[in-house]
DNA sequence: CCACGGATTGGCT
DNA sequence: GCCAATCCGTGGA
């Protein structure tokens, strides 16, 4: 059973977590705990997929050509959310590493619910949950997870230090196996090995790669 | 199971 | 004007 972070008393990841190179924060993000605040409701899922991007040397990232309106979170400091809005109708959300003018940030690109699932559910699906096979679906990728947690251009910016938006410290489940691999959805610095996920996780977007 | 293409907006060339 | 750090439905093996 994974932890509810309702009854933990896991701390929230601080700006030394996030102020490290983006290559240590990807995996170190694994297992840890995402938590969305909206009043009295909590929604939140535990971290088994990411991808890391770093503007200086990859041409992949966003803020690989400088700085723009659209990718300016990536540079505007450590701990940061950053939303970036793709193909016309969905929401990523990464976390912004590195320092201040470092143009790096961590993809969250699958998530175990935890906290909230009905609230998930209906956020994602319109309804609650149904079958199994939706609830697999929920949050197995970085615009299902955006969707599931009504995260969207008004939540770009946010400091993870604060408390609408945050990420626990949490440890890995027992023997975890974690798979580095190559990044998804790209088509430039195809090869880098740059992404990261927990084995066998069903909540993993895919499996090879 | 796998491959393919449509949806649909806005950022950047 | 081009095309994207995606998702989902369809159609064939």
């Amino acid at each position: 059973m994974p932890p509810d972070s309702r009854h933990s008393n896991f701390k929230k990841l601080q700006k030394k977590f996030y102020e490290r190179y983006v290559l240590n924060v990807a995996p170190d993000l694994l297992g840890k705990i995402f938590v969305r605040r909206i009043g009295n409701i909590i929604l939140s899922g535990r971290i088994v997929e990411t991808e890391a991007y770093d503007g200086k040397i990859d041409a992949a990232a966003h803020s690989y050509n400088g700085k723009t309106i659209r990718n300016a979170v990536m540079f505007e400091g450590t701990g940061l959310l950053y939303v970036y809005f793709t193909y016309g109708m969905h929401y990523c959300a990464n976390v912004v590493s590195g320092g201040r003018d470092q143009g790096q940030a961590v993809l969250i690109r699958g998530i175990e619910p935890i906290d909230g699932i009905t609230h998930l559910s209906n956020n994602r699906f319109g309804n609650i949950m149904l079958s199994n096979k939706q609830h697999l679906n929920l949050t197995n990728g970085p615009a299902k997870i955006c969707k599931a947690f009504n995260i969207t251009k008004e939540q770009n910016g946010i400091d993870l230090t604060g408390n609408s938006i945050y990420i626990l410290d949490a440890d890995l489940p027992p023997n975890s196996v974690i798979i580095k691999t190559t990044r998804i959805g790209i088509k430039k610095s195809v090869d880098l090995p740059w992404r990261f996920y927990i084995k066998d996780n069903p909540f993993v977007s895919k499996k090879s790669g």
